[in-house]
DNA sequence: GAACTGACTGTAA
DNA sequence: ATTACAGCCAGTT
């Protein structure tokens, strides 16, 4: 057998700020950089995401753009998906946005 | 190794 | 409100 690629440790710290966000409460991309030491490196939350496995069961929805924007098209699929999960939680979005008092800074 | 890409963000017009 | 752009930097081509 092969060995996998390592993750970094940055991708494990990213991980690991995620998979504490509490049920019913929202972050974003940036704080979740920063929370994991990683500051201004909001990008690099999104790709940690995109490469997470799933069988990691991460919270991935619970994570949003700057002011609580969901990032994705309106038209795509994981658009859908965000909304109808963060709502099965009590996540009030309107308009693309989860309401401001969701969005939390994760605890470092 | 340069160029390009991207689940981002803040500032400016 | 919307668009544009610079800054950010690990991965991919």
């Amino acid at each position: 057998m092969s060995f996998q690629h390592p993750a970094s440790p940055a991708l494990e710290a990213i991980w690991d700020v995620v998979s504490r966000i509490p049920q019913g409460q929202v972050s974003t991309y940036g704080a979740v950089a920063r929370a994991a030491g990683l500051p201004g490196r909001a990008r690099q939350t999104g790709f940690a995401l995109k490469v997470a496995p799933d069988g990691m069961n991460l919270p991935w929805h619970r994570v949003v753009g700057a002011g609580g924007r969901i990032v994705f098209p309106k038209t795509s699929r994981q658009y859908r998906d965000q909304v109808r999960l963060l709502r099965a939680e009590g996540v009030a979005i309107r308009e693309g946005r989860v309401e401001a008092c969701a969005v939390v800074d994760p605890a470092p």
